[in-house]
DNA sequence: CTACGACCTAAAGCTCACTTGAGGTCAAGT
DNA sequence: ACTTGACCTCAAGTGAGCTTTAGGTCGTAG
């Protein structure tokens, strides 16, 4: 261990890396990439202010909201330049992510119940089961979800025997 | 529209992607992965039983879900050899994923009864937040989910002030 | 018979959010 | 001064789940 302590104002990225969890390689990229900000030693080590680690969070919780990057990017953009964020603008920022929670919560509770009732005939086949609005579960469901189906495919609307 | 109507007992592939709402490149892949079965005509063209309308719906009610190929391949494993299968197998399977579903939707519950708490304090620093089990909510929550954070990460946890 | 859309294969490409590797530099403790 | 771990860059790789491309064949309506 060669770092250690300094309350010197600025962050090391192994500092940075050990107290948000995220991984180095992580950090640089999303350096790269203008997520947040940093500053350069004089041989060119990268040194970040503590506010850093706030976006970060951000950005974490973000992404387990479901946001893509492209997504937080905007977000962040919304962001006053030149002056820190107050609490007053990370609230509005994740005041955002309610709706979508709640959609998502809404979309697998119909999921579930429904699978309960496709259970309960055994069909799978799903004749009487809203499993069929792709659209609004393909929507919002995250990464596994792409759809169900396409454009009301017979069949497995109606069984297929 | 030279293939119409063939009430012939076995699909094309463009019948199946038709009536499923996969598209055919997919059905190839599925093929190719074993996840449905196809026999050939004898100038090598593709011809599936109505039987894979079923399979294919399962994979995607339990990608929606959550499940992976893997996990899905695995699943489908476990129906018999050499006979069709019945209501009760589809309804045997299906059955397991009732906990995964409750589960992921206790966590986005969490996380949005926290998050709203943390809007609330407006401090996304999350100090008194159990946005901090990061172990369970990376636990279930599919693609997005990653952790946010690893091994207790100090400031995340007390705010970085 | 001919057209032409549906079908075929194999391999490469795509997206996302990073991680890994190779090859080299910086900086702090002793 | 030296050691050694933390840091650097740039390019390529990863994995899931397909899609796209290129080049060619099948099969049915007309």
């Amino acid at each position: 261990m060669t770092n250690e302590h300094s309350s010197t104002e600025l962050l090391t990225i192994g500092e940075v890396a050990e107290r948000t969890g995220v991984a180095v390689s992580a950090l640089r990229f999303y350096d790269a990439e203008g997520f947040v900000a940093s500053v350069r030693t004089a041989g060119g080590q990268r040194r970040f202010s503590r506010e850093v680690l706030r976006r970060i969070a951000f950005i974490r919780v973000a992404q387990t909201v479901g946001l893509t990057l492209e997504e937080i990017r905007d977000s962040l953009a919304t962001l006053p330049e030149g002056r820190t964020p107050t609490k007053a603008d990370w609230t509005r920022l994740s005041r955002a992510w309610r709706p979508r929670l709640d959609a998502q919560i809404a979309l697998l509770e119909r999921l579930r119940d429904e699978l309960t009732s496709c259970i309960g005939c055994g069909c799978l086949s799903l004749q009487a089961c809203a499993l069929y609005n792709p659209d609004d579960l393909a929507a919002s469901l995250g990464e596994g979800a792409r759809y169900l189906m396409g454009d009301k495919p017979a069949d497995l609307l109606r069984g297929e025997h």
